[in-house]
DNA sequence: CGAAGATCCTTGATTAACTCATGTATTGTC
DNA sequence: GACAATACATGAGTTAATCAAGGATCTTCG
């Protein structure tokens, strides 16, 4: 019983993380013009790698695929990203951030990743706490 | 600028983390007969500290006194939970599990912890993150 | 002792995110 | 070429959350 209590204490490490973070975004949202939702989205659209498909979005963000069209049309709406139309698949409509997008995605990092509780570990601690999570995350 | 990517990298992984297992929670969640957010209150008060004023809990819950005042209601109204007047203080409430309250805690601790990502680390792995992530959260 | 101010919870109205059901377009298969 | 399957869009309806205002209790200070 005492694995479980670790594992349990462990969760609600990791929930108070992911709240405090939250918490901090929220207080510099509204400087961005963005929502709590909107950024979420914003977070997930990195330039450096493929375009996902709209589908593939609703999946990470653990919602559903009309959402992800609101949430698209707003982020539009305000110039932050595009939908593009799949090149190999016409159904398929991916969303891209657009220049606009990418430096608020780039102040939304600075914002978070910047002032995270995690970013007071040293860098042997950070790199440590990166492989372990990596491994849970790699078993799931 | 590399501290920096680790530090974005690992927020990525938290709110990964988190996000997996409130998705997990979500399924089990209609056989308790509780929403997330009820679930989430449910997880916040242990019956082994003392009882939660309301207005601590919208700190820890990050949301608005109102918004708990609602849930609170919620689960009396389920049988899960009991405002009770705060013995030395006349204007404040705190909320407490019935015997119900905690079975049910019970039950969603071992839907959530007994499954999550990172019950599949060992047990040494797990207290060593669990120091990281207690050093991280002291520091903040 | 009593009035002014602060703190805590509640109530009611409003907003916004999200889901569900349905519709339309495109692709793949037989 | 018809039929099933997939992907996104649209519209209605649900629900959680915020905000503003109110009543109750405690504290401070004249």
């Amino acid at each position: 019983m005492v694995a479980d209590e670790i594992a349990v204490a462990l969760l609600g490490q990791v929930m108070t993380l992911s709240g405090q973070v939250t918490e901090r975004m929220r207080a510099g949202l509204e400087r961005l013009g963005l929502t709590e939702s909107l950024a979420n989205l914003v977070w997930l659209l990195r330039p450096d790698t493929d375009p996902l498909p709209l589908r593939k979005i609703a999946g990470l963000l653990h919602c559903d695929p009309s959402n992800v069209t609101l949430l698209s049309a707003k982020l539009e709406e305000r110039g932050l990203a595009e939908r593009r139309p799949h090149p190999g698949d016409g159904r398929v409509r991916t969303l891209v951030l657009t220049p606009d997008g990418r430096r608020v995605r780039e102040q939304l990092i600075e914002l978070v990743a910047r002032h995270s509780p995690l970013a007071g570990l040293d860098e042997s601690e950070q790199k440590q706490l990166h492989a372990l999570l990596d491994k849970a995350l790699a078993g799931a």
